[in-house]
DNA sequence: TTATACTTGACAATTTTAGTCGGAAATGGT
DNA sequence: ACCATTTCCGACTAAAATTGTCAAGTATAA
């Protein structure tokens, strides 16, 4: 039940461009020093952004990247679903990671876990965490 | 953000327990068969849960596992804790983990998926899972 | 005493994580 | 036109965690 470093690099990147938005694009670069985080690691991290459609790219000198939407149109959930998938405990019905059973008893744990989570990811938007 | 098949497989044992709670101790070799999972295995997961204090085993021909207590006192949080240790996304402050950052924006936000995920599984508890 | 079953610890295959690396393509500035 | 900068892409890799397996030993009921 952890997170791994995708979720949590990917956030922390996702704020850090939110502070900046202001100012046009931000280079990887930058937020990479920033956050103290691998400057290739982070490049395949915001790939799958952009391709979430979270944030927009520059290319070329002087490029870089910016979020596609509002900081306040962007939430927690998305990033954290963008990088580490569904955010649910187990998955049942993937035919690997689940019990085949046809009288299980505990998938409705797992479904309210994945609620939970779901509720409080999807209702914290960028917005929020760059005010103070 | 998944759960390992530790957490997984202790719950299901941990109902299989319940289940057959009434008719004294089951053997390991019977839930393994049950759940089709590898006995082995299992044995790992049950010495944990022995070891929280969830289960009682009984040694000797005959012998076996039973529940420590009524599985009304008995919640998932519990079982999951003592499998998978604590059910935080990150755990801020183990000072490798985490982002090092005085001015950390994000940290409130691992803090509320913890408290929703505690939430849910500590008020479940094994008597909500077996009836019916 | 004998069969059953718990207990412990070492070992190993597989998968996932957490990066690294090299180069190609785009673009603004000179 | 050229060059420095920066995104983009794919392959590769070391380390760690996961998911088991196995063998030997201990306790106890029958
Ligand atoms: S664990 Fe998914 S259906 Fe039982
Ligand atoms: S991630 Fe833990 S304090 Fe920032």
């Amino acid at each position: 039940m952890k997170l791994s470093t995708k979720g949590r690099y990917g956030v922390m990147a996702m704020v850090n461009l939110a502070l900046y938005d202001h100012e046009g694009q931000v280079a990887l670069k930058q937020i990479a020093e920033h956050e103290g985080i691998s400057e290739s690691y982070l490049e395949q991290l915001i790939a799958k952004l952009r391709k979430a459609g979270l944030v927009q790219s520059i290319r070329g000198a002087q490029g870089g990247y910016k979020l596609a939407k509002s900081p306040n149109e962007i939430s927690v959930g998305e990033i954290l679903n963008a990088l580490e998938g569904i955010l649910a405990p187990v998955q049942c019905g993937d035919n690997v990671n689940c019990c085949h059973n046809s009288s299980c008893k505990v998938k409705p744990v797992w479904e309210k876990i994945h609620t939970a989570v779901n509720d409080v990811v999807f209702s914290i938007y960028l917005s929020d965490l760059i005010k103070e």
